[in-house]
DNA sequence: GCCAACGTTGGC
DNA sequence: GCCAACGTTGGC
């Protein structure tokens, strides 16, 4: 299964506010940009992801899990935009900021790192195994 | 708050 | 189809 990193802004949408949603989850709307809505195509359910703050906080702090494929955007005006459900699985222990991440020999590739601007983008498993690793994670 | 990087729009 | 102008994101 693919893993994944979404980004929030603490202050718009926190992981707190996900977790308080609970098995309802919620709608990862506003997205729209091409590359992000077709990485959210992709997905399967129960994948699951990185919950990442940007701006505020820049760093990885919760684990979500896609649990309704893709459909279009409630928030949308055209219909091209489209997003899928998420649901909190756990915080990590841990928060792995960004600073750290780029510390990191083995996470230097990360789309994290190397296209800052992706809203939603593809983590692969040797990412996905050495952020829980370092944030305290073991599912 | 600034600005680099990236994406989108629209005139030609 | 090119590219200049503009808008947005997000790290610093």
């Amino acid at each position: 299964m693919a893993k994944w990193l979404f980004k929030s802004e603490p202050d718009v949408f926190s992981f707190p506010m996900l977790q308080a949603k609970g098995k309802a989850g919620e709608e990862w709307t506003g997205i729209r940009n091409y590359q992000a809505r077709n990485n959210m195509r992709k997905m399967q359910l129960g994948e699951q992801g990185f919950f990442y703050y940007s701006n505020i906080g820049k760093a990885v702090v919760g684990v979500v899990e896609v649990f309704k494929l893709i459909h279009p955007d409630s928030t949308a005006d055209v219909p091209a935009w489209e997003c899928v459900d998420l649901r909190a699985v756990a915080e990590l222990p841990k928060a792995v900021t960004l600073d750290e991440i780029k510390l990191e020999a083995v996470l230097k590739n990360m789309v994290l790192v190397v296209n800052s601007r992706l809203s939603v983008q593809p983590v692969t498993d040797k990412e996905w195994s050495h952020i829980c690793r370092m944030a305290g994670y073991l599912p």
